[in-house]
DNA sequence: TACATTTGCTTAACGGTGTTAGATTATTTA
DNA sequence: TAAATAATCTAACACCGTTAAGCAAATGTA
């Protein structure tokens, strides 16, 4: 009686199959190519079945951005806890968002629409408030004045986020265009500081 | 025999009326909605005369993206020469940039591949050389150091434009998550303020 | 005017997509 | 072993972009 524990393992080793097939696919030949028929091949099965797994494409699409979150709240996470001072925790924290983007290019492109039909409902998602909710504790913690007003944290937070997400998105969608990495990066650490720098004058 | 220039004007008129339902499509439906058999409903024809007009999709993309580039342009331009300064210049011009994203949101997103599958091949495009160059011109005249070298222009140029097109983009992607209108155009003129200030520090 | 040719447009089809319903096979239960 | 359940597939629907073949009307030519 205790393949039943065996069966549920297969039935989420399948599903756990199902994600990185799809993976698979859009990193060899971007999100286009991904149908679910070339999933359900790849998985040597047909596409029906993957409806017993997932309710439709964008289910499928949903786990792969929570997955996605998942990486990108252990990067920042971690590049947090690797500095003292909130200055270099920010910088090393937007820098690390910033090699997610390139090291997962995919996940980026999912998560953040760029250059990506995205999924209609992807809102609410829990992941996605961590990291947000990391970035503006550090933020917070840039502020000399006190009490911090959810507008300061909210407009800082997106002036940084725009800049780096500008970024990101120009060099995604057209690659090898005339700047070079270490231009990339220059911008990339100015605009932080500049940001920084802004926050208590 | 003048038949021959009513004849010519008549296919132009489709051509541009095929242009005008893509767009329309696009406006009340969204990109995802538009398909050739829909354009040629709505223009009342059935869906492989397009292709006497158009080489195929893209083809209608990348008409459309042309348009685009020109209004932009336009919009451009005339920010530039309602001022004098070069402050106020190029104050005015990121705003006349931010203005027509949202004014044609349809236009960006094709333009600047947010939230949408961009078609694969739009790299020189004549119009969009003239937005880059207006902008650098102003660029260049904000340095007090001569000479400006390209490196200088295209960087600052880099930097303007991704905070300018990450704060869009965030914006179009998700709308109404909690930024007020005020609150964008805040943080956008604070931003102008700040990289042109750090051109001559 | 009569025939030939070109033009404008449609129908039908190909191979692809996401998705669903029904039939079929295999497995488990009684 | 027989019945019930689960797992999987085949076939189909409605859509997509695109192409080929054919029809019908307009045009050019004798």
């Amino acid at each position: 009686m205790g393949s039943k524990e065996r069966i549920l393992r297969l039935k989420d080793e399948t599903r756990t199959k199902i994600l990185d097939a799809a993976l698979n696919i859009v990193q060899t030949e971007g999100w286009q190519a991904l149908s679910m028929r070339k999933i359900a091949d790849q998985i040597e099965y047909t596409a029906p079945i993957i409806y017993e797994y997932f309710s439709n494409k964008d289910g499928i699409l949903l786990e792969l951005t929570r997955r996605g979150y998942l990486i990108l709240a252990k990067d920042i996470r971690e590049a947090r806890d690797k500095h003292e001072s909130p200055e270099e925790k920010m910088e090393a924290m937007w820098i690390a968002y910033w090699n997610f983007a390139f090291a997962h290019k995919e996940f980026y492109q999912l998560m953040y629409g760029v250059d990506m039909v995205c999924c209609t409902v992807k809102n609410s998602l829990p992941e996605a408030e961590n990291v947000g909710g990391m970035l503006g504790e550090v933020i917070e913690s840039l502020f000399k004045k006190k009490p911090v007003s959810d507008d300061d944290i909210c407009m800082k937070y997106y002036t940084y986020w725009s800049i780096i997400h500008g970024l990101i998105s120009i060099n995604l969608v057209r690659p090898n265009g005339r700047t070079t990495d270490e231009l990339n990066q220059q911008i990339l650490k100015d605009a932080i500081k500049g940001i920084t720098l802004s926050i208590n004058n």
